[in-house]
DNA sequence: CTAGTTTTTTAGAATCATTATAAACTGCAA
DNA sequence: TTGCAGTTTATAATGATTCTAAAAAACTAG
C-alpha cells in the first residue's frame, strides 16, 4: 500500500470491503511521505481534524485491527497503557524516545545483524525485535 | 535480593518499611532457584496458594510497583493487555513463547553484541532490549 | 512502654483502553 | 432491485490498573 495507490483495489484484494470509512482511514495512514507511528488516540484525533465525516471509535478499532491482521500495519509494544502501530511493515527496529513518547524507525541496516546463540528445543524463532530507548542527553 | 536473604533488612535499606505483606511477597518472588517471570495475575494466584494471609489486590500492585521503582524488578512489555515482571534485574534479553505465553531469559552472552549504527542528535541510549518471539515448530 | 506521627493496607469505586453487542446500514452479486 | 453477508454505530461490558479515604500497622521520641 504505497503512497497514492488505489486503496479501493488494495482493500478488495485482501477481502476487506472498501467502505467509505476504511478508504478514508487508509488515505490518512498511507498517503504520506514518511511512515506513520500512532496510537489509536492519535488516529482518532487526526480523523476528527482531517476527515469530513465522523467515524465511530469502534470502527477505528475494527479497521486498525483488520489492517493489522492483513499485514498492512505492525503493532509495537512499548508499554502497557496503549498500543503503537506502524505503517512501515518491512522488517525493522525502533527507537523509543522516552522524552517525547515517540517511536522512530531504525532500518534493518541500522542494526548489526543479531545473532542468538541459544535455541529452544521444539521452538522456532518467529521474530527478533530490538527496541532502543533513548532520552535527552 | 538473592536467595534466602533477609528481606527485612533489604527493604529497610531502600526505604520501604518491611511490612508483613511486603516480606511475604518478597519471599515468594526471590526465595527460589530460578528467576521468576510473572504477571500480576500470576502473583495473586501464587499468593492465594502459598501465603497464609490474604493480601489485597491493591497491595500487590503497590508492592510490585515499589519493588520496580527501587530496581528489584524489571518490567517487560510484550503485549498491551498485561505487564510482565522479571526478578532477574541484570541486563539481559528475552524469548517470548507465543504458544505458552511464557517469558524465558536470554542472558546477555546469549546474544551477540548489538551495534546500533544510527544515532539521534541530542539523545542518548538508555537501554537496548531484544525480544525473540518463538512458536512451536 | 506509650502517645503521636507517618506510612501502609484495604475494600471498593473510578478510570481508561479496548472489545462485545445488537440494531441499522451498505456494498455488491445475482 | 433485491437480498444478504459484511460493516458501522452507539452504547454497554470488560479487564487491568489506579485512586480514595478510612482503618491498621510501623516507627519515633519521650
Amino acid at each position: 500500500m504505497a503512497k497514492n495507490c488505489n486503496f479501493i483495489e488494495k482493500l478488495r484484494e485482501t477481502g476487506l470491503r472498501p467502505t467509505r470509512q476504511r478508504v478514508k482511514i487508509c488515505k490518512l495512514l498511507y498517503n504520506r511521505e514518511t511512515t506513520f507511528h500512532f496510537t489509536i488516540n492519535d488516529l482518532v484525533k487526526k480523523i476528527s481534524e482531517e476527515v469530513d465525516e465522523k467515524i465511530s471509535l469502534a470502527t477505528v478499532y475494527n479497521t486498525v485491527h483488520a489492517l493489522k491482521t492483513k499485514g498492512y500495519l505492525k503493532e509495537i509494544s512499548i508499554n502497557t497503557d496503549r498500543s503503537y502501530f506502524d505503517t512501515n511493515i518491512s522488517h525493522h527496529h525502533h527507537f523509543f524516545d522516552k522524552s517525547t513518547e515517540e517511536l522512530i524507525d531504525l532500518s534493518d541496516e541500522d542494526v548489526e545483524k543479531i545473532q542468538i546463540k541459544k535455541s529452544l528445543l521444539g521452538k522456532k524463532i518467529s521474530s527478533v525485535e530490538v527496541l532502543v530507548k533513548v532520552e535527552n542527553e
